[in-house]
RNA sequence: GGCCCCAUCGUCUAUCGGUUAGGACACCAGGUUUUCAUCCUGGUAAGAGGGGUUCGACUCCCCUUGGGGCUACCA
């Protein structure tokens, strides 16, 4: 490949980005890095009822925070090339010598192109109506037949164009399918050879009456004009592929490489992955706990693996640049599973050092959650919440969970039954035994002892010798009031020494 | 209806004509452990069906079946 590798992730501004947006803006980015090429955001706005405020701004700090950040593409203002944009898009300017980068800002291009295909005789003007068009659609199916326009507009003299327009009728501009095709055959980087049968397209729409191009005009001319080399995207676009390529025909320009990747289908296996299998938004799952690494490495894996025998599965975005190609990418959908989600989170938030989860718990807003809400000042300090974090590590799937299955940390005082201090089926008498020796040793030992937890572990392990159960699990019981919890000398760790003796002085009394 | 795509354990997948079909998640059992979790060991579990091609097919071809996508002045 002599040629610049450059390749772009087009949404449109209509929502959030989603967990399938996530994947295609990241093989795009992964196969740019990999081949020293450019990565290019551009925003697909050329749809007008379905343009959503902030979009554009949500997918640009998408990128940024995902670490894939465009080359080229609009950008917040900071560092401008130059701000050729009206006032629907405050605060970003393109950046890139290939502006504009959102599609709305450039609608001459796209009128110059749907004109000169017309005056090519290529393509014409159509005045029929919305209602006309229904009535030729249902009758078309009533037929069992495929809805096909029926070309009456494809014929209209100069005069009556020119009258018809002048009287404000609506026009659009539809692509004159070439009649001289039975088949047309595409080559796609993913499913090699795929053919069409050309009777079956239908003259459709480059020019919507409102002057806005459709998408199927719209990005020809614009990876046209930006030199992209690889357009990698959702499979859904694969029956449109034979209409883009007639478009290039006609209009003369050379195809680029074109991919079309694996659906990523919902948890029933069959549909694709919507709204409706629960929020699928990026969003959605960062407040949910996940880490972005975790969303990164999963999503990856859906439709693409290593291949050569390769049994890795966790992958840092920059091995992930190392290791990839699309040759080993699927045909296949793949399920989404949230399950394998949670055990890949689990196991980047382990890798963490404490004061990397720190941070990203803090970042995460963790003690703005209902949770913490009720939790005492004290209790919400950083070397606090450090001690949680280091014995909740391995506990934890996600951010979320952080704190809410070790309550009793947080309480000021504990409700539990005093049966469930007995181990076993161990009498009050010696559960008091067990506890009183604990509370000799803990209150005798030296102040430096406390802040090492694992100091703490052998102090109590010997002390318990060969009865571990029947001296450890009042112990633990007396301090977490809990069936499950952490271990003894871990509570006591977190607790401190006077929290700690306190609850166990609560315990004997529970026991008299 | 038409067109197009797809098909290995429940799920993500390895295999690119010759393997006891491998790994991971999930699940089950056992071990470590004072409980929970982590961790370790083991186990259950797959080539949709039918034809070809071939000395030999999960792998190549065809058909069937099943699933999905598209079929807008949405992308």
């Amino acid at each position: 490949m002599s040629e610049k590798v450059r390749v772009r992730f087009a949404p449109s501004p209509t929502g959030f980005q989603h967990i399938g947006g996530l994947r295609t803006a990241l093989y795009n980015y992964l196969f740019a890095q990999k081949e020293d090429g450019v990565f290019i955001l551009r925003i697909e706005d050329t749809d007008q009822k379905r343009f959503v405020a902030g979009a554009v701004e949500n997918t640009i700090a998408f990128l940024e925070n995902f670490g894939m950040a465009p080359q080229e593409g609009p950008k917040f203002q900071k560092d401008f090339v130059n701000d050729l944009l009206s006032e629907k898009y405050p605060g970003i300017v393109h950046h890139g010598s290939f502006a504009p980068y959102i599609q709305s800002e450039g609608l001459a291009s796209y009128q110059e192109t749907a004109l000169r295909l017309v005056q090519e005789n290529k393509a014409y003007y159509c005045f029929c109506t919305a209602e006309r068009l229904a009535i030729l659609h249902d009758e078309q199916s009533k037929e069992k037949r495929a809805p096909k326009y029926d070309r009456l507009c494809k014929n209209l003299s100069a005069l009556e164009i020119k009258e018809r327009k002048e009287k404000g009728e609506a026009a659009v501009v539809r692509f004159a399918i070439p009649g001289n095709r039975s088949a047309i055959k595409a080559r796609d980087l993913i499913h090699d050879e795929v053919i069409f049968q050309a009777e079956t397209l239908d003259d459709f729409i480059i020019l919507k009456s409102d002057g806005y191009p459709t998408y199927h005009l719209a990005h020809i001319v614009d990876d046209h004009r930006m030199e992209i080399s690889h357009v990698l995207r959702a499979v859904e676009w694969l029956p449109s592929l034979p209409k883009h390529i007639l478009l290039y025909e006609a209009l003369g320009w050379p195809l680029p490489f074109i991919g079309h990747l694996p659906t990523i289908l919902g948890s029933d296996g069959k549909k694709k992955l919507s709204k409706r299998d629960g929020d699928v938004s990026i969003e959605y799952f960062e407040k949910a706990g996940y880490l972005r690494e975790a969303l990164i490495n999963f999503v990856a894996l859906l439709g693409w693996n290593p291949g050569k025998g390769s049994t890795k599965e966790i992958f840092s975005l920059s091995e992930l640049v190392q290791a990839f190609d699309f040759a080993q990418i699927h045909k296949a959908g793949a399920v989404f599973d949230l399950k394998k989600l949670d055990w890949m989170n689990a196991q980047y938030l382990k890798k963490l050092s404490i004061d990397e989860l720190y941070e990203k718990a803090i970042a995460f807003d963790l003690l703005e959650s209902e949770f913490f809400s009720t939790v005492p000042a004290i209790k919400k300090s950083e070397a606090f919440l450090k001690k949680i974090l280091a014995v909740e590590q391995d506990r934890l799937v996600r951010l979320s969970d952080i704190g809410i299955h070790n309550p009793f940390f947080f309480a000021s005082t504990l409700s539990y039954d005093a049966s469930l201090l007995h181990w076993k089926d161990n009498d009050a008498t010696m559960t008091k035994t067990a506890l009183v020796q604990a509370e000799k040793l803990l209150s005798g030992l030296d102040e430096t002892i406390w802040d090492d937890a694992e100091l703490l572990e052998t102090k109590l392990l010997e002390a318990a010798g060969d009865k571990k159960g029947d001296f450890l699990s009042p112990l633990r019981v007396a301090l977490t009031g809990a069936e499950r919890s952490p271990s003894p000398a871990q509570a006591v760790w977190v607790l401190g020494k006077e929290e700690a003796l306190l609850r166990i002085k609560n315990a004997i009394e529970k026991l008299a």
